[in-house]
DNA sequence: ACCTGGATCAATAGTATTTCTTGATCTGGT
DNA sequence: ACCAGATCAAGAAATACTATTGATCCAGGT
């Protein structure tokens, strides 16, 4: 994770032994729950390894996914967290998962010993802001078949990796769908390309 | 659980009144956790249907099976509850279940408000202690065939309801024991009875 | 030194649960 | 009237769990 700052600005060692002081290590196991809907969120994580998903339950039920997350982003409910008020949303954990952890009280210390975490997570929530931003500028603008096809380009990885619900849950689009457009292109191999 | 109660001491309607207003039900999904290790418990659990379990997972992540609870019976860390420190123990559902839960500013509210019912969870505990203490007996007196005989005869309602796995977890055995255990019964039909 | 109760490991079989696919039918917008 | 896409139901395919079995090992009691 230090790179992974250091990778923004770099920090010296000072600045890296404040990480090493205030963020924890936490392993999540396959279907556990890091935030439900309802708790207040107590911590922002950072995904050292694994994957999970932040989505909203419907009133029946159904989940609509807001973000997956992999090694090496972030994953928070930031309302939650700053506003210390319930969470309408959940974070689960799709496969084992490592996460560093830093709680209200120590993201306080930390911006106030060392003022560039204000700039690096001002960074950080700038450009997750932009990609938030295209995406929904994709999900108002293209169709359910375009904003797949981009999504297979944008995040190949995580094919393989998610199953197909949950990307159609993802997107916006029944899952059925998916299947629908995979055939299509199984016959016809120059789709969407 | 209105009726639990009852059955320990009768209520007076004052007294239904405040169980109706301080617990709430939850209902929780099979694989779903209601407590996980490294959180702090914030319920007491009374079962009202389902079932669950409460384990410790060792250093190699295998669970060690502390209790199972069905309809009618409790599951908590109550050490995690009253103390307010991190659990050491997960508890998570085998079933779809249902739960009344209390919180922690409530049930001092309960206990301020009705006397008897600290005289109730006294019972409830000292029962549970004289349970853990003949489990406890058992397990250092007793083999481990003549201990999965026993839960057979004393949970006969559980043996088809929970893997094998999880009673060997239980017991203290490994589940390849007591599938040679049932294996040799099912030659010898006497056996263990 | 040798049984015995039981653990561990690995392979296999059997079940159950998830995930994906397909067809049929329906809906709202152009 | 047509098209993009939803919903519902049924099956197939893929995975994950659970149980069984054989082989081998190991500690404690006699």
């Amino acid at each position: 994770m230090i790179d992974f700052f250091n990778s923004i600005i770099p920090l010296n060692e000072k600045e890296k032994e404040l990480i090493r002081q205030y963020f924890h290590l936490r392993c999540y196991k396959k279907r556990m729950f890091v935030l439900q809907e309802g708790d207040v969120c107590q911590h922002l994580n950072f995904v050292l390894s694994g994957c999970l998903r932040m989505y909203k339950d419907d009133e029946n039920a159904n989940p609509h996914i807001l973000l997956f997350a992999t090694e090496g982003s972030w994953i928070n409910d930031l309302d939650s967290y700053y506003e210390e008020k319930k969470s309408l949303l959940n974070i689960d954990v799709l496969e084992n998962t490592e996460l560093f952890q830093i709680n209200r009280e120590n993201i306080v210390k930390l911006y106030l010993s060392a003022p560039k975490f204000d700039r690096i997570f001002r960074i950080l929530t700038e450009r997750n802001l932009v990609l938030l931003q295209n995406r929904m500028l994709e999900n108002i603008s293209l169709s359910a078949e375009d904003r797949y096809y981009n999504f297979l380009s944008s995040h190949p990885d995580l094919i393989n990796r998610i199953p197909q619900v949950h990307i159609a849950s993802y997107l916006g689009v029944s899952a059925e769908f998916i299947s629908r457009l995979r055939s299509r292109r199984a016959r016809n191999p120059f789709m969407g390309t």
